[in-house]
DNA sequence: AGAAAGCCTCGGCCGC
DNA sequence: TGCGGCCGAGGCTTTC
């Protein structure tokens, strides 16, 4: 479910927790699996306390008197503090909250609790995470960073689709985000990255940066202009003509086979 | 039954 | 022909 954008949320969320001392952490299984064992958070997290936040794309950061953790959330993963939720109720997968389904998360001595609840178990802590794997952060991306990010130096590369969801080139793209940034630029995904023209360029940039500002303000990544089409027999809500459907980049691609060149 | 808004690994093959 | 790296396929996991 979280993109960039339901991150973000999550951050700001994590940041009422800034002055405060953890007294316990726990960790399931899966939310450890980048860790050396389940028991690495429990014991890296005792007596810390949390001086800041901060996120790079989908990752979310805890800034502590020791060292950074990260959390990611995976397709389905939400962020609670004491049963708020970081956005909105949950938009995609179950609409409910289940014990079970909490698998880790840091108690603090005031008696708030920041929780991972994630049903499907792909979201991870990690402690000191490596950011030199990221991009640069897609809400802060200059235009100068974008330029950057779609030329390609050899042969035409990957689909464009699949290069904006490319976390190494930048940061926070996930399905929706792309489709709907190609759906507003008016280009069509399977475009090979290095044949996309200067006016092309453009035009995604602007789409790019309009896309998530708007999104933002609207609640999240699944409020974009095309998801009443995201579905088979879809129309295009901009010109009627059919929505078309494939897997690039890994990922259900939907756009408009009429505007999108 | 099949797909799902993320990420990781693996292997093929492209291009120098 | 060799090799590093790009890129797509598939898997993970559970739910609806």
């Amino acid at each position: 479910m979280p993109e960039i954008l339901e991150i973000e949320s999550y951050r700001q969320l994590a940041e009422q927790t800034v002055g405060a001392t953890i007294t316990r952490g726990w960790a399931d299984p899966y939310s450890a699996k980048k860790l050396p064992s389940v028991k690495s958070w429990a014991t890296a997290v005792k007596g810390l306390r949390i001086t800041g936040t901060g996120r790079r794309g989908k990752l979310m950061l805890i800034e502590t008197s020791g060292p950074t953790l990260g959390m990611r959330f995976g397709m389905t993963g939400v962020l609670l503090l004491d049963g708020e939720a970081g956005i909105e109720g949950l938009f995609y997968g179950p609409h409910t909250f289940k014990k079970e389904w909490v698998r880790g998360g840091l108690e603090f001595s005031d008696g708030r609790r920041l929780l991972l609840h994630d049903p499907r178990r792909l979201g991870r802590f990690e402690i000191e995470p490596d950011l030199d794997e990221l991009g640069p952060d897609a809400l802060t991306l200059t235009k100068k960073e974008f330029i950057a990010a779609t030329t390609i130096t050899r042969g035409g590369g990957a689909a464009i689709k699949a290069r904006l969801l490319d976390q190494s080139v930048i940061a926070g793209v996930g399905n929706l985000l792309g489709d709907e940034m190609l759906f507003r630029a008016g280009i069509d995904p399977n475009t090979p990255t290095g044949h996309l023209t200067t006016q092309q360029k453009e035009s995604l940039y602007k789409s790019f940066k309009l896309t998530l500002k708007q999104l933002q303000g609207r609640g999240g990544s699944h409020t974009g202009n095309h998801m009443t089409a995201r579905t088979p027999g879809g129309v295009c809500p901009v010109d009627g003509g059919p929505m078309r459907i494939s897997v690039i980049g890994g990922r259900t691609t939907y756009w408009c086979g009429q505007h999108q060149r």
